[in-house]
Formats: C-alpha cells, structure tokens, sequence
DNA sequence: AATGAGGTTTGATGTACGTCAAGAAACATG
DNA sequence: CATGTTTCTTGACGTACATCAAACCTCATT
C-alpha cells in the first residue's frame, strides 16, 4: 500500500525531468506555489492501483518514479492497455470529462507519484497563463499520442506496430538520458500485446523474426536495438 | 471556398445545442464575451479541407452545421480517419500540443464553423473559471473517445466494431433531437472502413449480415436501426 | 537443490478478414 | 436520356494473425 508523505517536495525537484513535468518557464515563485499544492506518494509496488474505474476524480498524478499502465476494461472481461507511463509523465487526464475515472493505473514496479490536486491546478492555472498553456499542451500531447495509436492499431501489420513501438520506447529512454539502445522491457508480452491489438504469441514471434533478422537481440525482456536504421524502416515499407 | 463573415453571431445561438458546444453556465454577459471572440465561417462543401496537416494553429472550431472527419496520413500513404465530427461538436484540440495542426479535417456535406481563436479562448477563460473548466471537460472527453476506440480497434472484430460505430452514431443523432433508429450516413463505406480499422469490402459484407439477421435495415446510406437490443447485445457477447 | 508458478518461445492448425475481380446500383454531367 | 464515374455488393480465394498445445526458461519459495 502506497503510503502518503504530506511534507511536500517540490514537484519539480522530484521529478527528473522537468520538462516532461508540469512547469515549464515559471518563476521561482510560481513554482512554489504549484510545489505547494502537490504531495508526494511513495511506496507503489508492482500490481499496485494508482486508481480504479470508477474512482471519484480528484488529482491528476505526475510519476516520479517507476512506471504504470492504464487500461479499461470491457464488461465481457476484455482488456485494452491504453498506454504505459514513465517518469516525468502525467496520469489521470481521462478523468476531467466525467469527474469518474474511467480507465485504472496500475504500478509496473516500485513507484512513486505526486498528486496534484485537479481543482487546484486550475485555480493556480488562472492566475499563471504559462501554467494554463502548459496544462493545455499535455492534454492535447495526449491526444496526439492516441491519435496515433489509432492509426498503428488501424492500420500497421503485426510487426511494423512491435517496430512503432520499440521506437517510441527508445525515443523516451533517451529523453531521461537513458540509453535509447539497451533497456528493459517493464511489460509482459501479453501487455505489450493488449497495448498493440496483438495475442502475446504474436508479439513473441515478431521479437523473434526481428532478432533473426539482425535488428534487435532480445533476451526475454532485455532488448537492445542492434540496427535502428532497419527497425525505422521496418515501418515505412 | 469558405467566406469569412467578420460580422459575429452569437457562438451559441448559432449552434443548434448549446449544451454541445462551449458555452454551459454562463452569464449573458460571460456570453457575450464569448460571442465577441468567435467568427462565422460558412461555405465549406463536401471535399473542403478547414485545415490541413501542418497548418500552423490558431484556432478551435465548433461545427455549426454539416459534418467533417479528421485523419491523419502516412508517410507511405495510408491513412487513418481519426474521427467523424458532426454539428456542435470541437474540432482542432489535437493542434494545442505543438501549434501545428496534426491531422487534417475536410467537410463531408455543406457545413459551417464558428473559429474561436484559441489564444482569445485561453485569455477569456482565465476570467471565467465555468468557461475554464469546460474546455478542460472537453479536451478530456477527446482523450476519452480516443480510447474507447483504441479499444475498439484493439480488441473487436468487425461486426461488434460496426456495431459500436452504428450505436455512437445513433446516440449523437438522439443528442441532436433526431431520430436514434434511422439516418443517413454522411461517409463512405471506405471511410466508415478506415476508421474502424477495416477495409471497405468488409465493412459492406457486416452491412448485409446485420440486415440479413434483421437487426438493421441498409439502403446503401440510409440505416434503419430495427432492433436496437440485438444490435447492442452483438457487441456484448 | 527441489518445487512450483508464471512468463516465454515455438510449432501445427484454424479462421477472420484482406485481396482480387466482376457486376450492379447510385449519382453526376453533358 | 445517354454516358461515364464513383460507390457499393457479392463471390472466390489467399494470408496474417489467432488458437491450441507443448516444452522451456526464469524466478520465488521452501
């Protein structure tokens, strides 16, 4: 169970990229005031919810560390993953339009969040106009991202959409100053599987024929992209 | 081509539901306001492009009348229609993130829109939290759509796809005060295809067997819903 | 080290949907 | 009305991915 810690850090301090996080070109004294309507949440686990499906909405959640999916649920028991979040990225927009959350997040591994208390992001974002056109930014970030799932789950093959998304992983392990050639898959190839529209033996074979080919090496949930150049054009062909 | 007309009817008088468009709770004179930054834009017939991929920003639009859709491109050429957008309804909040427009809209049928420049939109909506929060509710129900439809494409086959398709559509006609059962689609069976992640052949073939069990009745674009129970229970089974 | 559970890989086979093609219907244009 | 163009329907056939199944690997627990 995720324990609450109301001495506040700053929400800019603990994130690790700021740029990914909330504020961006606000004045000392603008930040302290977003600092001061945040509150830290440690102590996810793996499987640990950050919220469920029909949870009241109250906060959206900037992850400090670790990673979550999302997801909703079908009433047949169906499940989508609808995205996987890391560090420096901010959870909960779906839930604006209904005051209900509507899809639920749940930890990858050891996690850690800060709140940011919705109503009050938006008295602040009144009185900050680059707090406002920041907020603005990452709801319409948002869109765009699923917006482009859309066209991978419409209309790529199997492994042009494992391509798409080992690339978009790359791309967000270098923003953190990861290495954009070696990580560590969080996910389960049945998730990464809900995630692309795919059952997970698909996903296993399209890691194995990219392996074959040269392109990647994968042990299990190590990857490491060996030719970036063919994986990008294993999506344009 | 559309003809600008610089002289401003009420953004909400000229839709036909307020509750649709942006204005909710607000004071006749928070309206006026609104009004004040809003322009008429009519003229689009079917084919007209509001806005391309690529654009640069500026503002938001709220359809008037007619219907347009959205997609996206690919490189390679295929495309993926992102959405069909009818009266009432905003379009552009995918542009906020980088002040480039990312998909691009074409009417389907003559229409009109009312642009709300969006640094106008920002501005005003710092004096007028009601106004505030309900751009914010509707940039969050994009979010919401976007992944109910990650859903649908990720995990629906073709006929419980046409079905949803058919259901959305036979609510937004009753939210417009007509009739939920029987309408005439606006898009191609190839655009309907591109959407739902099918091809056109496909999508006539779930016509015909949804008409052959009786569920609907399909003259080309003239859809019956004839037994609204069984066309939701095929997408809960 | 032994045990077990969950995750992954790989093969054999099935099927939903795509592709190709032809004809019919709807619609536009002179 | 005749003509061409676009859209839609339907059939025959092909294929990418799903399903089913078995073996293997990894990791946690005792």
């Amino acid at each position: 169970m995720p324990q609450s810690d109301s001495a506040c850090q700053s929400a800019c301090s603990s994130c690790n990229l700021a740029e990914l996080c909330l504020p961006i070109g606000l004045t000392p004294l603008e930040m302290q005031r977003l600092d001061e309507l945040s509150m830290q949440k440690r102590g996810f686990s793996k499987g640990d919810y950050l919220y469920r499906s029909g949870d009241k909405f109250r906060s959206l959640f900037a992850i400090n560390s670790g990673s979550f999916k999302t997801r909703i649920l079908h009433e047949d028991g169906r499940e989508q993953v609808t995205g996987f979040q890391m560090t420096g990225e901010i959870i909960g927009l779906d839930a604006i339009s209904t005051d209900i959350h509507t899809c639920e997040a749940i930890a990858m591994e050891n996690s850690g969040v800060c709140e940011l208390p919705f109503h009050k992001l938006e008295t602040l974002s009144r009185d900050i106009p680059s707090l406002q056109r920041h907020l603005h930014k990452i709801m319409s970030r948002e869109i765009v991202r699923d917006q482009g799932i859309m066209l991978l789950l419409g209309s790529m093959r199997a492994e042009e959409r494992l391509a798409a998304f080992l690339l978009t992983l790359s791309q967000r392990y270098a923003a953190r100053g990861l290495s954009p050639t070696q990580f560590q898959l969080r996910m389960s190839r049945q998730e990464i599987g809900s995630y692309l529209g795919l059952k997970l033996e698909t996903v296993s074979r399209a890691f194995s024929h990219f392996q074959e080919y040269g392109v990647i090496s994968v042990k299990v949930r190590a990857i490491e992209i060996v030719n970036m150049t063919d994986l990008q054009a294993s999506l344009n062909r």
